[in-house]
DNA sequence: AATTTCACG
DNA sequence: ACGTACGTGAAATTA
C-alpha cells in the first residue's frame, strides 16, 4: 500500500501539446476515412454505431452470406470478425482504419491533458490492489496500465509520456517472458526448463520442438505459431481458440496441440495435476501460496466447467508473475528510500516498471532495479530484466 | 444499465 | 450439441 500510495501521488509527466497537435490531425483523418465509408455504403450513417455498421454490410452490401451474431442476436462487427471480411470489400478496412482513430482520440488524446492536475502538473492514476481475481494489480480514472503502443498513431500517444525535467529520463525495466519461465518453474517440464536455461529464444525453441526442426531452420511462420501455442499454454489452450488465432482449420490446431504435449509432457502432466487438485480442493495457488477460490470447477455444465478449468491453469501463472513483480516494488522502493536518491517509480504495467531517473543516477539505477526485479523470487531458469530508458515512455522501451 | 468494441499485459 | 483461449478499464451506443 505504502509503494502505491507514493506512486500515485507522485504522477507522471504529460506533454499535452504533442497530443493537441495529434488530436487535429485525427480528427482530419476521421472525417476523411467516415466520407470515404459513407461514399461506399452510398448513404450517411453513424460509423460509431455497431449496429448500423451491422446493417450496412450484412443487409445493404450483403458482403457475406452467414453473417456472424452477437449473443443478443446483432450482428456482430468486432475486429476478429471483420478483419476476416477484408478482401470482401473496400468499405471494411476502412470501418477497421476509422474504429482505430476514434479510439484513440477519444479514449486517450483528448482526455488525458483534462486529466493534469492543475496544483502537481502531472496525472496521477489510482492502482487497485483489491480488483483483479488473479493477483494482478489494476488502474483507473485514468486506466495509464493502457497506454497504446501497437499502432503507429497510438505510438504518438505514447511519446506524450515524458520524464519530470530536463536532467531525468524515463527509465523501463520489464520482465522478459515471465509467465512461460513461471510455467517452466510449475510444472518442471525438463524440454521446457532446458529451452530457458541455454537461453534460446523461447517461441522458436517451442517451433523446433513442435516442428521437428533444428532451432536455426525455424520459419517465421513456424514461429508465429508456436507462440501462439505459448500464449494459449498460458491461458488453458483449446483446439477452438488455437484455430481462431491461428486462422486454420480446427483439426490442424488439434493435431499441433497434441504434438506440443508429446514434445513438452510435463506440461502436460501440470496441467492434469492443476485441474485435479484444483476439483478436490475448490482453489489453485500461486508460488507463494495466494489462492483463487474456483466455485465452479465441479460444474455439470460443460461451458462453465470449462471457463473453470482455464482458470485453474491460467491463475497460478498470471497470480506467480503479479506475486514476483509486487515483491520487487516493495524492496525497490525501500532500497530506493535508504539510497536518499532522486529516482522515484512512477507506474508499473504488469510485467513492466517504469520510473523517472535523474541523469546522474543512470548507470547505478539500472544495476539496481535490474537486480531487485531478477532476485525477488528466484526460479529455477533465469529470471531476466530488460532494461532501457529514454526522453519518452516510448523511447524507454 | 447493458452491450459492444477495443486499448493494454 | 454446446460455446470456448487469461486478466483488466473506458467510451459510445443501445435498450
Amino acid at each position: 500500500m505504502p509503494v502505491l500510495a507514493a506512486m500515485e501521488q507522485e504522477g507522471i509527466t504529460l506533454d499535452p501539446a504533442a497530443l493537441y497537435e495529434l488530436s487535429a490531425e485525427l480528427a482530419k483523418d476521421i472525417s476523411t476515412v467516415e466520407a470515404e465509408i459513407q461514399g461506399h455504403a452510398g448513404k450517411k450513417f453513424n460509423v460509431s454505431s455497431p449496429k448500423q455498421v451491422g446493417e450496412v454490410l450484412f443487409e445493404e452490401l450483403k458482403i457475406v452470406d452467414k453473417p456472424a451474431k452477437t449473443k443478443t442476436g446483432q450482428y456482430s462487427t468486432s475486429e476478429d470478425v471483420l478483419s476476416k471480411l477484408e478482401n470482401k470489400h473496400p468499405i471494411v478496412r476502412r470501418i477497421l482504419d476509422y474504429r482505430e482513430l476514434v479510439k484513440l482520440k477519444n479514449t486517450y488524446v483528448d482526455v488525458l491533458p483534462e486529466l493534469i492536475h492543475s496544483r502537481t502538473g502531472r496525472i496521477h492514476t489510482t492502482f487497485n490492489q483489491v480488483v483483479a481475481v488473479t493477483g494482478r494489480l489494476s488502474s483507473d480514472n485514468p486506466n495509464l496500465q493502457n497506454i497504446p503502443i501497437r499502432t503507429a498513431r497510438g505510438r504518438e500517444i505514447r511519446k506524450a509520456f515524458v520524464p519530470r525535467g530536463d536532467d531525468y529520463v524515463l527509465f523501463s525495466a520489464d520482465y522478459s517472458q515471465i509467465e512461460l519461465r513461471i510455467i517452466a518453474e510449475l510444472s518442471k517440464d525438463a524440454g521446457m526448463l532446458e529451452a530457458f536455461r541455454t537461453g534460446h529464444d523461447i517461441h522458436a525453441a517451442t517451433a523446433a520442438k513442435v516442428y521437428g526442426v533444428p532451432i536455426g531452420d525455424v520459419t517465421s511462420d513456424q514461429r508465429r505459431n508456436a507462440k501462439m501455442v505459448n500464449f494459449g499454454i498460458i491461458y488453458g489452450i483449446s483446439a477452438f481458440g488455437l484455430s481462431q488465432r491461428v486462422n486454420i482449420p480446427r483439426s490442424e490446431a488439434k493435431e499441433i496441440i497434441e504434438n506440443y504435449f508429446v514434445q513438452f509432457p510435463g506440461i502436460k502432466s501440470y496441467m492434469d495435476n492443476t485441474i485435479n487438485s484444483a476439483r478436490d480442493l475448490g482453489y489453485v495457488e500461486t508460488l507463494v501460496g495466494r489462492k483463487r477460490n474456483l466455485r465452479d470447477i465441479n460444474s455439470k455444465n460443460a461451458v462453465v466447467r470449462g471457463f473453470a478449468e482455464r482458470n485453474a491453469i491460467n491463475a497460478p501463472i498470471q497470480g506467480s508473475a503479479a506475486d514476483m513483480i509486487k515483491i520487487a516494488m516493495i524492496n525497490i522502493h525501500a532500497r530506493l528510500g535508504k539510497m536518499k536518491v532522486g529516482t522515484k517509480m512512477l507506474l508499473q504495467v504488469h510485467d513492466e516498471l517504469l520510473f523517472d531517473v535523474p541523469k546522474t543516477e543512470l548507470e547505478e539505477m539500472t544495476a539496481v532495479i535490474k537486480e531487485e526485479m531478477e532476485r525477488a523470487m528466484p526460479l529455477k531458469v533465469p529470471v531476466i530484466a530488460e532494461a532501457g530508458h529514454g526522453d519518452n515512455w516510448l523511447e524507454a522501451h
